[in-house]
DNA sequence: TGTACATCAGTGAACGCGCGTTCACTGATGTAC
DNA sequence: TGTACATCAGTGAACGCGCGTTCACTGATGTAC
């Protein structure tokens, strides 16, 4: 199983693709041990330490691939339409789905404990920012298309995004509510916020 | 430190309040341990055993305790105004305050997992839609006062809860993002909401 | 072209830790006669 | 009123577990002479 010269970092890739796996299929951040993971790849614990510092550096790589991910997802959705606002009910779409199509990557970007982690830090908020920054361009859009009142798009971006999030953890957090469709519930809020921001 | 003979409740009560302290103090879920518990009560950890069939079902006593501390907050406040729109506006800051200044046990209720304890789902179930409730019957109230269009209020009060979620647990999770001043943020959704359901 | 050697990806065994839970027990408290 | 006894809240020691991490090592790969 050992990896020739130059490609250690063919297992470094195996090592985020395992622990990826095992996040889906256990379900559980829990099951995403140092251990757990080099069974997986079908290598010994202490071979992870070769390309990763701890365990915090390597969960910290993964959140950072599921940040992108998630990144991509909203903005793909987003294309769909070059209408501003539609295009925005899209963004919340997808950003519902992809919480619920990858349950315990959103629990571990959004319902976590703020990590202390220094030095990942700031990539998180880099990553997290960049993500964020995309629908505030998108709230400006609709500004700038005439669709919403012309204020600061950033507060607007913030109590969207905590709507499109509110209702994406709670749906993983509660799967036993008696939830209405999911599909209505976003566009219905996403539409009366349109609507409220118009009017107030 | 043995209890007399019908006194055994009293340290139930005891351990209830050692694993809150914990909760608090430490910050951290994980920290809430039996023998953590047991140490801090000053017990042996085989004690809690005479109280608790088995870790889930202190927990879930613990998190039972801070469902009725969350209804009675909002409620406290929800009664500090007849005017059943004012009074929804004073429910979500309660809401949200609570979130805040209780975040380990916010996290407990509406962040972790959903647990795989048949036996206390339900009173999971009963408690959160009890309290669940009481917002059901704030969102008909601003209906019957003419202040919201009426319809079902069922899924309006769906769209609250999510919206105070959101901006919950999100600053709980994202503590470092640049956030706007909460209290606005919460009053503006909130009226942009009454606003947009008022339009649509 | 052949051989000694440095490199480096990975191994195997062990460390100390805290966890939930179990088991057989103890000893003070209250009760029955 | 005195004593034998049942009750029951709690003890002390131990179980097996999986965890992150460390350490000294091995052995194939590529390179320098």
């Amino acid at each position: 199983m050992r990896a020739r010269r130059g490609e250690g970092e063919l297992l470094r890739a195996e090592i985020l693709e395992a622990a990826e796996r095992l996040l889906i299929e256990t379900g559980d951040e829990e099951a995403v041990s140092i251990r757990a993971i080099a069974e997986l790849v079908g290598v010994t614990p202490p071979a992870i330490y070769l390309h990763f510092a701890d365990k915090a550096e390597l969960i910290f790589a993964v959140c950072e691939e599921q940040f992108r991910a998630l990144d991509r997802a909203v903005e793909r959705a987003a294309a769909r339409s070059t209408d501003s606002v539609e295009s925005l009910r899209l963004r919340g779409q997808a950003y519902v789905k992809f919480g619920r199509d990858h349950p315990e990557q959103y629990r571990i970007l959004f319902m976590g404990k703020p990590k202390a982690v220094p030095a990942s830090f700031d990539m998180d908020r880099l990553r997290s920012t960049a993500a964020f920054d995309h629908l505030v361009d998108a709230v400006r859009a609709c500004m700038d298309s005439g669709a919403l009142p012309k204020r600061d798009p950033f507060p607007v971006a913030v109590e969207l995004w905590a709507v499109v999030h509110g209702i994406t953890s709670l749906l993983l957090a509660k799967p036993d509510f008696p939830w209405p469709p999911v599909k209505q519930l976003v566009d219905e809020l996403l539409a009366v916020c349109c609507a409220g921001l118009r009017a107030v």
